[in-house]
DNA sequence: TTACAAGTCG
DNA sequence: CGACTTGTAA
């Protein structure tokens, strides 16, 4: 499974979902606005309307057979009003509106790499939500400024040379695609900067509605290589509302700890759960995406809503054999979970070694 | 004066600028959207483009020969989550959007009166944005719910039957004609349902910039017989925004007369401040307008701002008798301050009484 | 960067 | 109806 190739988009990680996205319309042509159902004044509730299966794109992420990794770009400032600022704790890119992210991507391949592209997709990561299009809200699609513009209804803009936008034909999910240029070396980076044309609060539009962004690699034949997402927070102060969400999660996790005295962490090699503190500086480390089943940060800020509702978790592994040993050990978890039959409340699991055999700093915290 | 018939817009006051709302086109025809300047992101500030006069409607009230009066019906709750709210005190509406608001009218007239309406235009009131046109944000036009509604770009709509939609031919800007149909008694209230429909804080239309309407009396040949205004706030919380506005005014004045002692408040047949405490209560009492040269509330609650400002203050008077003895008063104050040559910082005139010479309540505040 | 403003959730 | 959220102004 190592070797480069096609993939039926799940990769090495078995998943049940399917992964809708392999057909799609061509090139957008600035279609006028759609008398689209999403309402202006009120949140849209959870859809009443049919939402088959398939019109949710998978966000599963998976390496591939390529190694598929990203990593951010330098930080322009460390302060509270940073243009943006990624949050390795909770895998989420904090941005202002219009602000040039630069996201780096890097695969294994010996020699050079052709016909490969970069697809940038931009999902309502709830559950309630996911199955919408992310499409910028009217004020901001007809704002003078992006007037003329073919693709002014997309919510992501890339700025690369031969980026395309597309809408799929049948979804009518709004994309841009990037041609992957691998240089000649073995393994390199080649950087991409996206924008994003709405804030997160914007009025009939993402109207506050979490938001990642799915990453695939794909080939000419638009068959998925390999899967990343990062979660996404377009707002007006990225600093301010990192700290204050990473804040959240700490407090959550404490009182967690306090009040269930059968909820215990067990940490090799670190005295303590500071790792969760606050990380503003830069670097970030590149890393691969493994998915567990999990509650999703929702979930641990706002307690239990849906007892049943377990959302996809994302941890970032650096090193690919660290990788495979930890989607083992997911899937026998899980496996463990299903058949003990008890109520799953919480496992947050981090893993920042290069390698697991080293016994670096690697932390457990089971119900 | 008395006499029913068609003022120069200005009645028995005074007033320097024109009337620029005696031409207006045609029924609207549901204009797309124009590529009209105002940004959606920032609050367009003090406009470097040139802004004619002629361009500003006159927002004097006068009641005119007719003696044009206006009331508001009886408010649906007393509680802070009422759809609506007048502050009696403030001069001021405050509503929630699409909030059916019974504003009632009436008239001095002996037998029918014919051909006449009744005119609903909104302004932004400060100085620095009355020149732009109030129209609705992007986002609440192209709602589904005002889709196929030709004056789905109005802000002010009316219920009424025989309401006209028109927008200015030269001006743009919008408005609402509904026939004043007086019964035949001499003295009776005519009820309006007026609607707004977008909030104050709109992003791409009002965008936080505060607003009156501007009520005329005009016949046929749409010349003006009264006017009368009306500041204006459409929120989400019009209890609460009434109460925090009225309070931060009372503030202020407290403020300003503990640490101005040359400030002198003389009250006649009144105790104390107390009249500024929130009148949270109906009934309304109807009043006609009087205008005084003085800061509004913005300059009120922000402190002094622009030393040459001096804006319009509406004073409510009940009684067209202490309406002119005020008015003339107004004139001589305001002569004597020019004549003074010395910095007017405020005064503030409240007249509850139903007759001067009775010598209710009536209280002064000089510098 | 802090404090306010104002729509929305619980 | 209180408290929070989150864009904006000072
Ligand atoms: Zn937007
Ligand atoms: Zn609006």
């Amino acid at each position: 499974m190592c070797k480069p190739g096609v993939s039926d988009g799940n990769g090495a990680i078995p998943e049940s979902t399917t992964n809708g996205f392999n057909s799609f319309g061509q090139d957008d042509h600035g279609r006028s606005y759609p008398d689209s159902g999403t309402n202006v004044y009120c949140r849209p509730q959870a859809s009443l309307s049919p939402s088959p299966m398939s019109l949710i794109p998978s966000s599963q992420p998976f390496p591939g057979s390529y190694n598929f990794q990203f990593e951010f770009g330098k930080q322009p400032k460390d302060t509270k009003s940073t243009a943006w600022t990624f949050s390795d704790m909770t895998n989420k890119l904090y941005a202002q509106k219009d602000a040039m992210c630069p996201v780096r991507f890097r695969i294994d391949c010996d020699g050079v790499a052709n016909g490969l592209y970069i697809r940038a997709l931009p999902i309502y990561s709830r559950p309630e939500h996911v199955q919408d299009v992310v499409k910028r809200c009217p004020n901001h699609i007809q704002a003078p400024e992006s007037a003329n513009i073919p693709h002014r209804e997309h919510f992501i803009w890339c700025e690369n040379q031969g980026a395309r936008y597309v809408t799929d034909s049948s979804t009518g999910r709004c994309a841009v695609i990037a041609p992957y240029d691998a240089t000649p070396a073995g393994t390199s980076w080649v950087t991409y900067l996206f924008s994003f044309k709405c804030l997160n609060s914007c009025v009939g539009g993402p109207n506050r509605r979490e938001m990642s962004i799915i990453y695939t690699l794909e080939n000419s034949n638009q068959e998925v290589l390999g899967r990343l997402s990062i979660d996404l927070r377009i707002c007006a102060c990225p600093g301010r509302d990192r700290k204050s969400e990473e804040g959240k999660i700490e407090l959550q996790r404490q009182k967690r700890n306090e009040t269930t005295p059968s909820h215990k962490t067990t940490s090799i090699n670190r005295p303590s759960t500071s790792h969760m503190s606050v990380n503003t500086s830069p670097p970030q480390q590149p890393a691969s995406q493994v998915a567990v089943h999990e509650q999703t940060m929702y979930g641990i800020m706002r307690g239990p809503r849906d007892e049943s509702r377990e959302e996809t978790f994302t941890l970032r592994v650096k090193g690919r054999r660290n990788y495979e040993v930890l989607a083992m050990l997911r899937d026998a978890l899980e496996t463990s979970s299903r058949l003990n039959q008890r109520p799953r409340n919480e496992y947050v699991l981090t893993a920042k070694s290069s390698s697991v055999q080293k016994s670096n700093p690697l932390s457990f915290s089971f119900t």
